[in-house]
DNA sequence: ACCTGAACACCGTTCAAGT
DNA sequence: ACCTGAACACCGTTCAAGT
């Protein structure tokens, strides 16, 4: 018998297996020994399904330290984690992003933690939601940086209409052009913005000192 | 005779139309009144239609401000733009966050104009993409939330597991949770990420003073 | 209530054949 | 060099028919 347990733990499977271009209404009913069509009568569409897999996916992001360390320690470690999840499941990101929280319980249970570590921190109750929003967003967009290949910024021929930028990109996290210590850059420019906004937010949007 | 021109065009005009689930090698091969092969002499895929639009779209991104304006406002303007302009092109997001800028000449000419605003402004050379990048993640992520439907933290029958988060979504952005003052969500998660960011970002990578 | 099998209405892409 | 027409290998989804 089918269920949706049953169709999350396949779809994870084939994705870990496959990538999402694997991940197909055929692929995941024949991995469960099934009809494609069987799949409707637990799921309404594949959408649904991408549901199911992203609110599994959100059990995994971290959300212990706001229970344990000040605000600031605590929001970089669910940033953290919560793009590290979601770098290697990019295709949800838009189903995240746009689609409802109903029906998605771990996904609220990660709100709830979240909400309660700002209250904690004495952050005002009208504040919060826009704060979280725009941490997800960055945290969304850092997401995609982390698949961005390495020769992304590379100009190509067109490097004499672009002589700053093309230096800026040379010497990106290195004064010295010449020297390649090696680096992550997505995770150097994560780094940089979450402590920015972090910093930012306490000072414009959190509690009163 | 078909170009990337006509092609370009052809396909902006599909998508304002009919959206992005209306653009297809037949639909843009029909509007051009061609056969649906003869665009494959002029692209090799789908995915360089999207960065031929993206490329268009990229020279409505306002630089000019960092011509003129000091550099937290210029960025503040930029940012805004880009999120607005890609807003209504989510489908192009990680075409842009994954492909790399070279044979994307508007895209290319866009960095040269922030990197020097970054440049006059008094930053090191070295820290400039990793600021850059940092902000294009929020953009992105902020364009997405744009298009995020009004109840989307509508937490549904999960509310009593919830309370607090409940509680910050019904309040949100309002002290009072009666008085429905008209607000733009989006809006506001933005506009506080964006300031935030820029504080932080001129605090820990900006020029010294 | 749940599943099968066949069908439908699409996709992007290829390629021999023409001009 | 550029285009046509037909075909290919897929997609997600529907629905009558079975149990």
């Amino acid at each position: 018998m089918l269920s949706s347990a049953r169709i999350t733990k396949a779809a994870l499977k084939l994705v870990s297996h496959h990538g999402y271009k694997g991940l197909t209404m055929a692929a995941l009913a024949k991995s469960l020994n099934v009809a494609p069509s069987a799949l409707y009568n637990h799921v309404s569409s594949k959408q649904d399904v991408l549901l199911l897999v992203e609110d599994h996916l959100m059990g995994r992001v971290e959300v212990c330290a706001f229970a344990t360390e000040p605000w600031d320690a605590a929001v970089a470690k669910w940033a953290r984690s919560y793009r590290d999840v979601f770098a290697a499941h990019l295709p949800l990101i838009p189903v995240i992003a746009l689609l409802p929280v109903t029906n998605a319980p771990a996904t609220v249970t990660m709100y709830e933690a979240v909400t309660q570590g700002f209250l904690a921190a004495g952050w005002a109750r009208e504040s919060i939601i826009d704060a979280v929003v725009a941490l997800e967003s960055f945290i969304y967009g850092s997401a995609y940086d982390v698949n961005a290949p390495e020769d992304i910024f590379d100009v190509g021929s067109l490097a004499s209409e672009a002589p700053d930028f093309s230096a800026a990109v040379a010497h990106r996290g290195n004064p010295d052009a010449a020297a390649a210590i090696p680096r992550n850059d997505a995770d150097a420019a994560f780094t940089l913005g979450l402590q920015a906004m972090i910093a930012g937010l306490a000072a414009t949007a959190g509690p009163r000192k």
